[in-house]
DNA sequence: TGTGTATGATTAATCCGTTAATCGCACTTC
DNA sequence: GAAGTGCGATTAACGGATTAATCATACACA
């Protein structure tokens, strides 16, 4: 059907070997000159000939193309931006680098698997969260270069590449705005959720650590919110009177949820209550009142990432086995100061 | 390196054929007994015999993955949401039917057609809404199977299969509300953009024939909105006391720009102006007020279009060379019935 | 006995580029 | 004149699976 290298070769009077040569340029043993060349080309380019990428991928063992692995596609639209910016990030350089990229659904477990060791991928970005053991031995044992960003750290020796931010220096952000804003009694919010995952993990500790050496006093349990988050459980906490004057939300989009309850229950923010969210996207820029939050490098965490996969995929031992990126902070109108500020506490 | 066939074949003593007839089952003129093939799949699963697919897409021609190209990849997620559930759409039925979806990135438009003819995919779903000739041309002559969404209708015979939805249909539904409510003096707005798009076009139009249609006045041009998004237009638009009750906008988020502008004025929406935005997505409850907006059935879309690509990919013609979808419209708190209702024209 | 049919299994060509190995030849150098 | 060097070009094996064509054997039936 389609014009074979064969063909060309024939119709230019030359051997395959020259053909390729010329029309890609690899082979470093043959040799052609310019003359035969520039007849090659004009033959080619005449007979429209257009190269067999799986052929050529069989040949070179290796394909050019690049996974990549989200826990939650199919829910993309309605989750959290912070994916989109990843996903597009991995993307940006891998097109520069000539490289595509594959999406894998994981429908099921086993496809997944397969996938990775079936030849048809160069490497693969391990964008999921969860820590379930499946996942884990997946990413020790991976047959071609992995980086799993926000992933667990490795405990065993793993080839891997971990690409993280610094989720407890984050937090430390968001507690020390507030802190400065004449906050001290702060709560950290976030949803129940099923599977447990490390980057909430570790900004829930982040925000102990930060509490303690910001505020000098230990947070305590009731400092510390799990709501489901279908359940009206905002309305009941408010109505107790908590001292809180400030909720940190884990992400952005507990945020953004908490602002619609809180609103919704008749509260002027930010004055009656300070929000912060972590992950700092347009998503921030749409809320009432823009939301103030942690910004994780996604872009150049991303990059690192797709980087670091290249290179491990042209046979290059990485530098690092993981890299942790600071956040910095995005300061919107959900945040002010205490509507009884150091008074309570410290009548002057 | 790998594990091959003919490894698997020499320990379990057996041809190739066999083997590839029971881990694969495509021959049919290769039988085997029950026995050598429960003893082959032993052999292979002791061996952890990984099948390389890419000699494999090579022999049948197939590889089972599926293009999809968008014009703006890279600002996926600070664009309109539209595009994330498009993508979510195809790929859940490419995922089901064990396709895998690769991204086209337009990085140069040579790349783009190179991809297209490399064998590397089976068919493309082309997700680019600009009508620029070169695109169009690609559309036409593509070499593999090709869907293209919401793309010019074909003035030429083409192979290509064509979903969109009935955009002026869409518009009539947003008309037909808001002169329900009240309104009687609408307006049509969009921004000003380099390219041209058609489904942009065609929801121009009908704004003038639902205008035409529901309220028996012809809309005039100034009732049409052209707006460059970055300058302040609104403000002085306002200032100049128009007679319109309501702004139907061309999209989702040259509606939330307008909310946004709106509210920063001083206006108090709905009230003041109702709004109308078109594509219904998440993002339309998080504007405030939330967005009433014109529905189109993206995953409906979507999962045309995979489906129809599938087929085509199949070798069965499409049933249809385009098939249009009709909208529905979801009413949320950004319209309400004007503040003059038809007393400004028609005193009591 | 001879013919026909079904089952079980193999051989070898094929898909299409890539590239190590080889060859011829012209020219240089000692 | 023998040996060495470089360029230009080709041959043929190779990557790993698929499959049409072929073969062998067993059994049924007239």
């Amino acid at each position: 059907m389609a014009v074979t290298i064969r063909e060309v070769a024939k119709a230019a009077g030359v051997s395959t070997a020259a053909v390729s040569k010329v029309l890609h340029g690899r082979g470093n043993s043959v040799r052609v000159s310019d003359v035969r060349a520039a007849h090659i080309r004009e033959i080619a380019e005449s007979l429209n000939y257009r190269p067999n990428a799986v052929a050529r991928n069989l040949r070179i063992r290796r394909t050019h193309a690049v996974g990549i692995i989200f826990e939650n596609f199919g829910s993309f639209a309605n989750g959290p931006l912070y994916y989109m910016h990843l996903f597009e990030g991995v993307g940006g350089v891998l097109f520069k680098n000539h490289y595509r990229m594959t999406i894998l659904a994981e429908i099921a477990h086993d496809d997944v698997l397969s996938s990775l060791g079936d030849g048809q991928l160069d490497g693969v970005v391990w964008c999921k969260l969860t820590r379930d053991p499946e996942s884990l031995a997946l990413i020790h044992s991976c047959p071609i270069p992995i980086v799993a960003m926000n992933a667990p750290a490795p405990t065993v020796p793993t080839e891997a590449v971990f690409v993280s931010c610094d989720n407890e220096g984050g937090i430390d952000l968001a507690v020390q705005h507030l802190v400065a804003l004449g906050h001290r009694r702060i709560a950290f919010l976030y949803e129940r959720q099923e599977l447990d995952t490390p980057d909430r993990q570790a900004r829930l500790e982040g925000f102990h650590d930060a509490m303690k050496a910001r505020t000098g006093v230990d947070a305590t349990a009731e400092d510390v919110l799990e709501w489901d988050w279908l359940l009206p459980e905002f309305s009941g906490w408010w109505a107790a009177k908590p001292p809180h004057t400030a909720i940190i939300c884990w992400s952005e989009r507990t945020a953004g949820n908490l602002i619609l309850q809180a609103t919704s229950a008749g509260l002027s923010l930010p004055g009656d209550l300070s929000i912060v969210g972590f992950d700092s996207t347009q998503y921030c820029e749409t809320t009432t009142p823009r939301l103030t939050a942690v910004c994780q490098p996604i872009y150049e965490m991303a990059a690192a990432a797709a980087t670091t996969l290249l290179a491990m995929i042209d046979g290059m031992p990485p530098i690092q086995s993981s890299f942790t990126f600071p956040c910095t902070f995005d300061v919107r109108d959900s945040t002010t100061t205490p509507r009884s500020p150091l008074n309570a506490e410290n009548p002057s």
